[in-house]
DNA sequence: CGGTTCCTTGAGGATGATCAACGAGGGTGG
DNA sequence: CCACCCTCGTTGATCATCCTCAAGGAACCG
């Protein structure tokens, strides 16, 4: 995948990189954010943890993507922690580098100006999915935003990871499915989802 | 308060004017974004309906502020409707005027840029909070919000318009402010609630 | 003062969460 | 190769909670 932006150019504006093990936190909600993360190699999850432990996933970055942008730009705290999903190989600039960055290729300003349009995009329809839906809505709603594809595809997320991100339990998401099995909206076979 | 694009700058690049009554519509979701909208003298609220009729409120945007700019952007359908809350006079610019409005004034692109990341900024917060939480949660997050001041203020939206925001119906909002009230969380003298 | 709009309360029901237990598959090390 | 462990999936029973429906009261406005 295309990175966010050429990895040569971040080396110009003193950017460095840092390996994470599976698990690894990256940098954690209300921590002041200080640097544009790109992700070189792996994966990323961005989450929130209530009081009674019950995860949240806000969303997956994968390779080539950048995440924790938004507070960067507005010198804010992180609203969520972000998680290595597997061995993860990042290249970071500090956030006085990366303004001067966007300040010298406007080009690049403009897409991150795209970047952050579709973000919010998407943010507007899950929340707008989530929020009053029922399970069924919720789940459906989720894998229309997993497609890659027109055609049937296999669902690479486990139940708990969908519940994490629907806001439901497990449980939920399971009894839900085999609802939406019957009435031939997915297709499980062997445990694993089609849609 | 000050606007996001100088009118007399719109009024070169274009832009004319058009006054809404209470409850019209702006546009609708699922509409193609097609022009820049700016508030002059107002206020919009963006809304999801579901089939059952309930409306979800993704937020609200008052004098001086633009909004459904994401989807113009990305060259996208709206994800939600826009909505008079009063007679409200927009100023507007086309989709194609607005782009070389930005592209010629780089100061403006980059007013934007921190616009769109303190909205997703929001809506990370806003999203996480709904999600996981009881009503009593919900709320409390969405006063936060609301306030402007430190000190104790009147919330001036009712009972309904903060289930809308928060995804929960009237009777549950009354109810749970009624504890709150019982637990000093909030002050309520004649219907009026203080946070 | 009549009509909205908003607020309030109660009863009842639906539904998703919780808890507990177990099954299935995959990987690892002895 | 097999025993073990770990993760993931599954099921049933019970519970708490929020929604629904219905009805009425309070405040506000022309």
């Amino acid at each position: 995948m295309k990175p966010q932006v050429e990895i040569d150019l971040l080396i110009e504006f003193g950017a460095f990189f840092k390996e994470y093990e599976i698990g690894e936190t990256i940098f954690c909600e209300d921590d002041l954010a200080r640097f544009y993360y790109q992700i070189v190699e792996g994966g990323v999850k961005m989450i929130n943890i209530n009081e009674d432990g019950k995860e949240y996933i806000q969303g997956y970055f994968c390779e080539g993507q950048s995440f924790g942008e938004p507070p960067l730009i507005i010198e804010e705290k992180y609203p969520a922690t972000a998680v290595a999903l597997k061995k993860t190989k990042i290249i970071k600039i500090s956030k006085i580098n990366f303004f001067s960055l966007l300040e010298q290729f406007p080009v690049i300003q403009s897409d991150f100006l795209k970047l952050l349009a579709r973000r919010i995009y998407n943010k507007a329809n899950t929340s707008k999915d989530i929020i009053n839906q029922k399970p069924e809505f919720r789940i459906i709603a989720f894998l229309d935003t997993c497609k890659t594809r027109q055609e049937k595809e296999q669902i690479k997320y486990t139940r708990q990871e969908i519940a994490n991100f629907t806001g439901l339990r497990v449980e939920t998401v399971i009894r839900a499915l085999s609802k939406m099995k019957q009435k031939k909206k997915v297709e499980i076979i062997n445990h694993k989802i089609y849609y």
